[in-house]
DNA sequence: CCGGTTCTCTGACTCCGGTCAGAGATGTGT
DNA sequence: ACACATCTCTGACCGGAGTCAGAGAACCGG
């Protein structure tokens, strides 16, 4: 790594922080404390207090104070949950919606003064590399991680993968094809970003020199980032250091994307090698 | 403006605030508060306490105080100015500067970490895709005003200018070849980032619908921005609304980047119009 | 030398953000 | 019905950021 590039990431972030006065005020410029502010963006249409303290993460007796601060403003209503007599549940009167519309506004305001410097081929310049920075940021936060194969985010992905392929193969999926954990030989990634899963992909022996990729899934919200290309790397490494020469894997004519990133990755297409009805196309890669 | 533009920009800024924590840790991760951090960081070798006020926006007794801590702690040194006794100087200490290159190092090795999950064309595509979205914010807060032709900021920006000038012409350049304040008959434009003046230019008339565009400068540090055809742009317009129909200028060889700005503005090269022995090659375009 | 100005420091404040410990109400499993 | 857990609220804190007014020292112009 260039220590130039180290400094020059720095620098541009030392310029945005600068900048983020002009840029973030959905807080300030209103005489609200910044507290109540988030509260007034983070209690859409009602709200736990309990969810509340778990997404900001506040203090218990923090967030009552604060909710306090906006009731007696009129702006937020503290009932009892319905369901639950422990639970309260905050919601913002019609007062509290002005105000979030008007805080909304002044900072959609302050947006548009600042665009309006620019031309229209310019402002979408600007989108564009912004665009590109948050991806490359996203991509450099991801985490990937080793799990068990039976560890639960890894089945949770694997379901909402299978469910996936359900919606989009013509003949739907049947869960029953995904690998069970105990016929697991190799290993199990999984993506996180932010401490939530967001793909995940496993290799299993074929032969002892012969691995599969089995299962490579990226969630909807994090595509586009470049990490089937990551997780496909991962997994070709780890076979690799388990003395793994060749790669196959199969997959599903409808699944164009992931057809493409295995070309692009230097998979060429081999006779099928699998019976799974659902492997209409094998690949293979050396290592 | 469209609604969409300002939303992805707001958007960008929510999760680049999001991302700051991790990206901005000059100050943090020590048990230091901010202030004195900041403190740190901006007391170069050696600095007057009044700079520091000015630079920081810092109440007087507010930057005491934080002197005084950084003081106890040995890190700083304040001592009365040689030449004024009411000024004080604050010095960093040796370990005061151990202290400053390890929050350095800190927030290097914090970027060094992210940057990591990137391949080396990606870092550049990162710091590429920054570089664009600050080039592209700068020039959209960059402000253009109109100002009296004898300002002083104005005079400023000319004597830099002229300063340029003699310094890149090989037969130099005489500062009375600046159009005086008293015979200007059209408009001067100053450009400020940041309250500081960066770029400066001026319109005249040679004849009631001609006028004649000089001294369009921009300062070196807000070049590449597309600031200098903002600049053009805004003295033809102003010239326009004035009723001119045909601007003229005359520039010299060597300023080759101003040369290819009249091109690409549209602006043709005529005989020259001029008797001043610095305008080598002058232009024109129709309004 | 004197009056006004500049610069710094001190003390007394105010907010805000945040933490901690415990009380009280409500739910849940047995 | 009981013990235990869960959730919220209250009171009592703390430290940092920042403001304000005024005192005192040093400078400057006349």
């Amino acid at each position: 790594m260039e220590a130039d590039q180290i400094e020059r990431v720095r620098d541009f972030n030392r310029y945005y922080t600068g900048r983020l006065g002009l840029l973030t005020d959905n807080y300030l410029g209103q005489d609200r404390p910044l507290g109540q502010a988030r509260l007034l963006f983070e209690i859409g249409d009602g709200c736990d207090l309990r969810d509340l303290r778990a997404r900001l993460a506040l203090d218990s007796g923090y967030l009552s104070r604060l909710l306090r601060g906006l009731e007696d403003q009129g702006l937020v209503t503290v009932d009892v949950h319905p369901g639950d007599g422990r639970v309260r549940v905050a919601r913002l009167t019609d007062a509290g919606h002005r105000e979030r519309a008007e805080l909304d506004d002044r900072s959609r305001d302050r947006i548009a003064g600042l665009l309006h410097g620019l031309t229209r081929d310019q402002r979408d310049q600007l989108i564009a590399a912004q665009n590109q920075v948050r991806r490359l940021l996203r991509l450099a936060t991801v985490g990937i991680e080793h799990v068990p194969a039976a560890a639960e985010p890894a089945r949770d992905c694997l379901r909402r993968y299978a469910a996936e392929l359900d919606d989009r193969f013509p003949e739907g999926y049947d869960a029953a094809n995904l690998t069970p954990p105990a016929e697991m030989t190799g290993e199990q990634l999984l993506a996180y970003e932010d401490g939530r899963p967001v793909g995940c992909g496993l290799w299993t022996h074929l032969e002892t020199d012969v691995a599969e990729i089995r299962h490579l899934w990226i969630a909807p919200e994090a595509r586009g980032l470049g990490l089937g290309r990551l997780l496909l790397q991962h997994l070709e490494d780890g076979a690799s250091t388990d003395g793994v020469t060749t790669v196959r894997l199969g997959t599903h004519t409808a699944l164009t994307e992931a057809i493409s990133l295995y070309r692009r990755s230097g998979y060429h297409e081999i006779a099928n090698y699998s019976e799974s009805p659902y492997n209409q196309l094998a690949f293979e890669k050396a290592l």
